[in-house]
DNA sequence: TTGACCTATTGATGGGTATCAATATAAGAT
DNA sequence: ATCTTATATTGATACCCATCAATAGGTCAA
């Protein structure tokens, strides 16, 4: 049993999340950027929350600038998730991913 | 808010629910041959319920023969969910799916 | 040191959901 | 028709978790 593709279902499994990783796409946001992104939707406690759970997940990078925390997403691990789902879950399919040896693998 | 993508989520967040789709994976499996696989883990209505879960989902298709009722994964669907979540959030990384024009996209 | 600001943590609360026993439904078999 | 087998549904229960208010911790400025 693959307990780090449950740990990351579960991650993402969630619409505030999914939400708070689309504005960290691509770019670096402190935690009160994020929270003026979700406008008023949820409350800076809620979002630290997110954040946190996000980290251990492994899905966003924490980089700390004075009193300000900056995340961003982890990309590259979101591609090796989605390419151990396939494999595991569409192995027909799987061929479809070119570079299914060149995607970094989990260990 | 692409709430496909949530759905997808919420469904293969769960260890039961993913010990379910391994077994389903590239064979058609009856209900029961489904509780035996899963070896006393849950019983009978528990697996009943996280099939039609995952069935809502359109994560497994189901095919009736006499009292029995088979279901298998949904691999092209599989794929389609995880294109798009790397589409989403590893835009980055996206080429590292060469048909990603050719795996079938939702609508 | 004090104050202002940013973020994390804690405790409480409500909603969601995984699980089961019991029961219902449905389809052969006798 | 009755019985047996397979699956779905219902109702109850316990647990997880998203959210918030309140507060703590940490950093910079004055």
């Amino acid at each position: 049993m693959n307990t780090e593709l449950i740990v990351f279902a579960k991650a993402i499994a969630d619409e505030t999340r999914q939400e708070i990783m689309s504005h960290l796409c691509c770019v670096w946001l402190s935690v009160s950027d994020v929270v003026d992104k979700l406008d008023g939707k949820v409350k800076q406690p809620t979002v630290s929350h997110h954040l946190k759970l996000l980290e251990d997940a492994n899905l966003v990078i924490k980089r700390q600038d004075g009193k300000n925390r900056y995340y961003t997403l982890n990309q590259e691990y979101m591609t090796v998730c989605c390419g151990t789902l396939v494999r595991n879950f569409a192995p027909d399919y799987t061929s479809n991913l070119v570079t299914v040896d060149k995607i970094p693998v989990a260990n």
